[in-house]
DNA sequence: TTCTGGATGTCCGATTTCCGCTAGCCAAAC
DNA sequence: GTTTGGCTAGCGGAAATCGGACATCCAGAA
């Protein structure tokens, strides 16, 4: 059978923690990468073209804008992503944590009804490729520890302040 | 144990079944390839220095002529090869088949003690990095076809009608 | 308190294994 | 007459396997 290889689309978009760069394909968001992730590394191909004016991605800026504004608590928007079973079940089950709320890597884990399988969350966390859209960074260690993010523990702590802020005013 | 890599030298000597390339170590004669063949493809390293006033290179030169020109019916030269035990052995055989006869791979493989081996002493013969010089251009199918030959069948074919014409003046 | 081990999914690299190919030959089956 | 299979040593590539390392966690032992 033959696969299809989608055109894909890309452009940039400056926040409060770095240039995020935005690729999409006509199915839906693709990956939301950090600074200095390549396409490339993270492993997205085709090459992506610079389209700073396709729809999803128009929405996309639109929306991330929205959220780092503080108006916006959940996203919205087409996704195609890529990966195995369990990593787009891990994936999806972002997508139920609250803003502003944690969880830890053995709660999903046990969400997606494999309880002892936290660390291989961990590892499928770490391969997430729409960063903040599905907000990995509301997952941390059972003992309230950060234990690690794609960003940087910074950014993950910025980003889980930032949501801890709205909610607050 | 650390392998010592002796310099290599090589030079080059047109022939009638075209220009060969000779490649020895210090130990003695490396290769005699034909045309086309690269040292490189033929698995010599290092990359071999163009020295064609080696003593060793000299020799085969010398060597090499008288036999083209029919007055040497046997080579008396140092040899520095690099094969397996199997390997050296069969090479090591083809020197006692007589100038203008012919064996073939079977009864080459009986004289090594393994009379089954036949194959396997064709592909060691395909593997002789020394032409001419170590004639298995002298052995041939049990039923009298020549079956082949690295330098091509008619060079195979060339070479015995060579030796047959000398033996027969 | 600190450390160890076991379970989980995925990827990556290293290692191992296996298969098919050779410059063959012969006997047995069809 | 033709085809098939088994044997041989070596090489190369494919495939299978294996061992770690990870964005973990918890029980149990020292």
């Amino acid at each position: 059978m033959m696969q299809t290889t989608p055109t894909l689309h890309s452009t940039t978009h400056p926040t409060p923690v770095g240039v995020l760069t935005l690729v999409a394909s006509d199915r839906g968001l693709r990956a939301v990468l950090w600074p200095k992730v390549s396409p490339q590394r993270a492993g997205i191909s085709p090459r992506p073209q610079r389209n700073p004016d396709h729809p999803i991605l128009r929405t996309t800026v639109q929306q991330l804008t929205e959220y780092f504004a503080g108006s916006r608590t959940s996203f919205d928007l087409p996704l195609d992503l890529e990966g195995t079973r369990f990593q787009l079940a891990a994936w999806r089950s972002l997508a139920d944590i609250p803003f502003g709320a944690t969880t830890t890597y053995g709660r999903q884990a046990a969400a997606l009804g494999i309880p002892t399988a936290a660390r291989a969350v961990g590892a499928a966390n770490g391969a997430n490729p729409v960063c903040i859209v599905l907000p990995c960074h509301r997952v941390i260690g059972a003992n309230g520890s950060l234990t690690g993010f794609g960003g940087g523990l910074p950014v993950k702590q910025w980003l889980l302040d930032h949501e801890a802020h709205i909610l607050s005013t």
